[in-house]
DNA sequence: TTGTACGCGTTATCAA
DNA sequence: TTGATAACGCGTACAA
């Protein structure tokens, strides 16, 4: 066979990497005294320890951690799965992983499914070799396909509720819950909510909470579906809004809200004046004008819980079925206020800019 | 020794992915066969490929890559390390990234530098062992050390100009060039250009682009420099800027534009009636309000090309020594309009929430 | 306390 | 066209 990358370049060239055979070679000893110096020094005098190290350090050695993944199963990687690196909810919480994994001396390889299914699939099967557990945050996959892959490796979820496997959850419905009780406080009767992905759990999640406490507080809710989470959807739905006919939009995240706040804007709808805006997620806004009023959702705290939880697996064996929830909470802010207390005519300000659809309420 | 992860559960145990000796032995055929099915199905013959497929198959195999990897010395996967996971800068330049090794069947680990060099090097011996190439974007790591790890492993480099290292440059001098011509063809003769990190290489560009034009269309340039490049550290040099009188403003980047359209907005400055605002990478500015003008950097195109680059070096030898530059350009949108044309009395608006101190031109 | 020798799962060489 | 077998670099029973 040809040699491997590390044998490629000849015994004696630059920039190579050396191996244990070299190390012991130059150390007089043998390749498991090397190999013991790093992983058992306990087992060696430390004499020997110390003289092993020290000219692995001159050699410029390190341990080659995938012959050492082939010998002993760990591999120090765990995957991360999210649907869409770009979508500002995903980077805190990376970031979140990515330092909780390197705290413990662990690598992360990162897939991003491009919000598909069917490449979530592929990248799980794909990184099963390669990591010794993956973190699958917002997953759009089959609950029977997670469980499935959740079989093959430690697999924790985030912001997907299934039982049997181990998730770690963002509970935005107690952010909600707040939101429409700010909103009613402030004298708001009737809202709209903005909805997202109808296969996403924290969309669910989310408009469930703001129909509860709604009817709880005796609000019409209007439900106006976005066409996708994004600023763009969201100035777009505006029109649907203001044809709703409501005080106060609830939007399912903050880019969705962002682009309603542009929308009424653009439309001359004063914010909070005439109409009041809550986002969620609360990723990008306390950077808009006016500041967003959101629900905060602590992402980052969600990616570094999961990969502990992940590690936690992986170190003993039964922590099975875990289930940590992760509270938000609402941050008022600027684009809330109390609801216009009268109609100066017939119709609001917001009606001459509608496109004459009205949404039915409730749904 | 203990069995590895794939073999801890015993032969027969469901979720344990299957080695290439069981389909070999299922499949009445050699280790060799099995290998060759699915790599050099060239050299078999088509009923053998497809018997010895289908058995696969059927057991559920995947070719193990860490073995693979320790046989062949090709990984499959390459680094991509970044200072900032969270910082909007690199995201899209980690999905361009991530989406062309993906193409190519490669895996991405990923490493979040945290903004420190010593942190970069600790990640690039460590990735040194499971990837075959790296991508290092924005580097603050000195030439020398660099270079030196450019060397142990193939390097792209991106936003970091050092000779005899591949490497993918964003042009943001071209972008902000157009920017400065923008402003003195809309009649501003005095503008700041709000500073990022000093060792940044794409400050140093950005800086010495507003300089060099601004000279050339004879505009004065006070600089004023932001604590760090971040949405509150825009909103903190705000007063500066109202210091220095200037009808314009161009800024290191996005986060310190906005911050510095809030600060403006909070000190009842009108934009771009009073004071025009230019950002820079173009990542968030279609989402503000007013919408940003804003030099666009390819960021996304940046994180492709780098990793082309990367598997291209990969492939063949000797690509040594590129050095690609990306173009980038002026996105005009509503924070840019003609300077104001008269001062109503000695003092604009501005003077009312200026702090009094005054900062010098030219640097 | 240290060395010997085998196995991890795969690919490549050589022979058949 | 296929099979037997030696690597790849490391960890670890077992023996010394």
């Amino acid at each position: 066979m040809t040699r491997g990358l590390t044998g490629a370049r000849g015994l004696t060239g630059g920039g190579r990497t050396p191996t244990i055979r070299e190390v012991a070679e130059a150390a007089g000893v043998s390749r498991a005294t090397v190999s013991r110096a790093f992983t058992r020094p306990d087992l060696l005098r430390p004499e020997t320890v110390e003289r092993v190290r020290e000219v692995a350090a001159r050699l410029g050695y390190t341990p080659n951690v995938v012959a050492r993944a082939l010998s002993t199963g760990r591999y120090a990687t765990i995957a991360l799965v999210v649907p869409d690196i770009a979508n500002p909810f995903f980077p805190p919480l990376m970031r979140g992983a990515q330092q909780a994994a390197d705290a413990a001396g662990y690598s992360v390889v990162l897939g991003d499914s491009d919000e598909s299914p069917a490449r979530e699939d592929v990248l799980l099967t794909k990184f099963a070799h390669q990591v010794e557990g993956v973190v699958l945050a917002s997953t759009r996959m089959p609950s029977a396909r997670v469980r499935e892959h959740a079989t093959r490796r430690p697999l924790v979820l985030v912001n997907r509720d299934i039982p049997g496997v181990p998730r770690v959850l963002i509970d935005s419905a107690s952010g909600m819950a707040q939101a429409v009780e700010h909103l009613a406080d402030l004298g708001h009767r009737r809202l709209a909510y903005v909805s997202g992905p109808a296969s996403s759990w924290s969309n669910q999640q989310r408009r469930r909470a703001v129909r509860r406490v709604a009817a709880a507080r005796g609000l019409e809710v209007a439900t106006v579906q976005a066409s996708r989470p994004t600023y763009a959807a969201g100035i777009e739905c505006t029109s649907a809004l203001l044809a709703a006919r409501v005080t106060a939009v609830v939007a399912f995240d903050d880019a969705v809200a962002q682009g309603i706040l542009a929308g009424l804007s653009a439309a001359g709808v004063a914010v909070p004046d005439d109409v009041s805006v809550v986002g969620c997620d609360d990723v990008v806004a306390d950077t808009t004008t006016p500041p967003l009023t959101a629900v905060s959702a602590p992402t980052r705290m969600a990616g570094q819980l999961a990969v502990e939880v992940l590690l936690r697996i992986l170190g003993d064996d039964d922590v099975a079925d875990t289930r940590h929830v992760l509270d938000s909470e609402l941050i008022v802010r600027a684009t809330t206020g109390p609801a216009p207390r009268t109609r100066r005519r017939r119709g609001t300000t917001a009606d001459r800019y509608t496109d004459g659809r009205r949404r039915s309420l409730g749904s």
